[in-house]
DNA sequence: TTACCTCTGTACCGAACAGTACAGAAGTTC
DNA sequence: GAACTTCTGTACTGTTCGGTACAGAGGTAA
């Protein structure tokens, strides 16, 4: 239902769809408005109208990122071991890198890797995503422990952060062009790391 | 022994060591010229003389880069066992990342993790440097198979991409600002995955 | 129809970008 | 000394950058 005035003429989620892409691809510095632009389909003045600016619209492309193509990490979350947690996790990044037509890597981890001076905030803002993300991890293997899922004497905030770890380190080696075959092998050593199945392995030292 | 005509008034080294931090810092397309003259101490006819331009000076800084900063790399592949070279490889970075001063994380890795079109081939180049070195490490690998260091039936290529995606995700980890000591403890699960010591492990399936 | 509101396209802003022409300075060789 | 060669600083090139002023188009509400 349109209030008074004009209405917009594009649909703002598609628009945004798009710019996902040319961020993803680009990373933040490497887009230009002219990029955005011309994939968006919109005119400058009505990027700006909808979206605010080159900043606010990459942290809405991060947001929209972080709803679509990050979805598996919430479900991997509500897995009920902790071993599975690390396997949706995974398996969810191949699955994700594996899809056609979209940009290698991830928006998180390459779209504000170094950055000039002046836009250090942007790299900020996806670095404190990451951590964020990790704590969550973190909390999640500590509350396997307390469930006895994994053994006692787990550290659960450094398993997370191998975990995190290696995620970030096959997003790096998928943008390099490896594919998810060749990911899958690492992926699968790293989830040894992880403690299977009640109380049937040592706890990590 | 300076040639006919006018001396060079700076330390080419020095200046490349200068343009290694920036470009380490602020990736390649997150520095200008006007940074890069900056730091180098130099006028920018100067830099084109001397080194032929943005472009030619990043991949000189790498270079740089590589024999300075990532020279654990090469003494970590002489290492008598799989085992120890992995070791090496892994304290070696934590080395490198504990070193004040520097810039955080890891110029290969963040250097152009996503660049615009134009610059694409900057990209390419830091990637297929960085899976230059996971094949030399397939390479050792394989020989540590061969001598029996390794259990048979270990995939050498599989396990150098295991180590190398950890070593990358490592350098994303502590560009974010992780420090040394929170990410030796990832370390020291990675290493696990590598077999230690003779025959006394079982094989990797 | 009239008044009002919001979006769109053009055209522009000052600033920064990578790269270079050129004149003069500072050395060497003869 | 003169001739030659190379480097340095200033000033400039055209282009692109992110961001915006403004006029007109396209709607709603009365």
């Amino acid at each position: 239902m349109p209030g008074p005035g004009r209405p917009r003429e594009f649909d703002r989620t598609s628009a945004l769809d798009a710019a996902v892409r040319v961020f993803w691809r680009q990373g933040y510095e490497g887009t230009s408005l002219r990029d955005l632009t011309a994939a968006m389909g919109i005119g400058r003045p009505s990027l700006y109208a909808a979206f605010g600016g080159k900043e606010q619209l990459f942290r809405a492309v991060v947001a929209r990122y972080r709803e679509t193509e990050m979805a598996y990490v919430r479900a991997a979350l509500d897995r009920p071991t902790a071993h599975e947690v690390a396997e949706a996790l995974l398996h969810g990044q191949l699955d994700a890198l594996r899809r056609p037509g979209l940009p290698a890597g991830c928006l998180s981890v390459q779209g504000a890797a170094a950055v000039s001076a002046g836009n250090a905030g942007v790299a900020e803002f996806l670095a404190a995503g990451r951590l964020a993300g990790e704590a969550a991890l973190a909390e999640r293997f500590a509350r396997a422990v307390d469930e006895g899922d994994l053994p006692p004497g787990t550290d659960p905030a450094a398993l997370a952060r191998f975990l995190q770890v290696v995620l970030e380190g096959q997003a790096v080696h998928a943008a390099a062009g490896v594919g998810s075959a060749d990911l899958a092998r690492s992926a699968e050593l790293a989830l040894r790391a992880v403690p299977a199945g009640g109380r049937r392995r040592r706890a990590p030292r």
